[in-house]
DNA sequence: CGATGCGTTGATCGGTATCAAGGGGGGTGG
DNA sequence: CCACCCCCCTTGATACCGATCAACGCATCG
């Protein structure tokens, strides 16, 4: 699924996608406003809040764990705002590329040819590009050998230290 | 303080700020990297990680309040995404000043005119701008008569609606 | 077979960064 | 007490990256 938040004429910023077995929706005060979307065929499982309060209640360290996860997430959302903040097309694409191969390697699920469940839009809106700078770069690291699109939602890393130091704001 | 991220070739992200009373390092895990600094005279006061995890076991809705911040952290962090992904210069300053103006409000500081402890290097490195371009939009603001700069450090915020419609992406 | 949505590519525009210069205020040393 | 210096801020000129506008290919689906 996609999290995102939207300005009155549309403009989007996803600030986050979650995956199976992420929780959506855990912040006390409902008054946070942000969507959220599901990008491929999504199974969600509800919990009453009063229920999963009283959960929290009696396993004390389900509360520890959620308080992990969110400095987790706190990091993530860090990191995000360094790529958008300050880092080029080339460098938020690298890492972009670079933390689904992670993720997925982290999951067990299949890393190098990275499976990209997203469109270039959605890609766009997380990170602060328009849907063209998207494809033109993703061109631009197919053209330089440093990834091979085996199709529009599967890419090949070809050489992962390039990808890193691009991502880290080293190669150019 | 000034909480911030780096780049290798020096490249910064500010990702927050705080303010007296704010926590620091809370994650558990200590393989977060990022940095703080003192922006204007500061007292800390620091707790043993044990003893503090031993307190916060003492006192269970402790903990609940931990969590508490950390979601209306996250819930920061989500903004600031919207704001370096999608806003324009004009927008990100507006959305900066209301936030210091709603910020001093709830902490029972003076709230209009506004005080501004950073310099604009820091308020740049905040916004994802260049400090020229900081100067260049408070100069903007001020000729419209939407602000009035009554120190560098002190602002007045002329007309709080209209602040609030460019802050929101209205505004033009 | 046409319609529709997504991705790519090309041409141009514009907003912000960068490079450069100068002003002002506060602190320090003579 | 004054002069100098340094840092921060502002302003101007120019460059450049990415957005925008536009057109087209391609696949999927009705």
């Amino acid at each position: 699924m996609k999290i995102y938040k939207l300005l009155p004429d549309g403009r989007r910023q996803i600030t986050g996608f979650l995956f199976a077995s992420d929780f959506l929706g855990l912040a006390q005060a409902s008054t946070y406003a942000y969507s959220a979307e599901a990008i491929t065929r999504t199974d969600v499982c509800r919990f009453r809040r009063k229920e999963f309060e009283d959960l929290l209640d009696r396993f004390p360290r389900l509360e520890k764990k959620l308080l992990g996860v969110a400095n987790d997430e706190l990091a993530a959302a860090q990191e995000q705002m360094l790529l958008l903040g300050r880092k080029s097309a080339k460098e938020r694409i690298a890492s972009f590329l670079l933390a689904l191969n992670k993720k997925a390697a982290r999951c067990g699920r299949s890393s190098n040819p990275v499976w990209i469940p997203m469109n270039r839009s959605d890609i766009g809106d997380y990170l602060g590009l328009s849907t063209e700078t998207v494809s033109r770069t993703f061109t631009e690291l197919k053209l330089a050998r440093i990834v091979a699109l085996e199709s529009n939602s599967k890419i090949r890393l070809l050489d992962l230290d390039v990808i890193e130091s691009i991502a880290d704001g080293n190669g150019a």
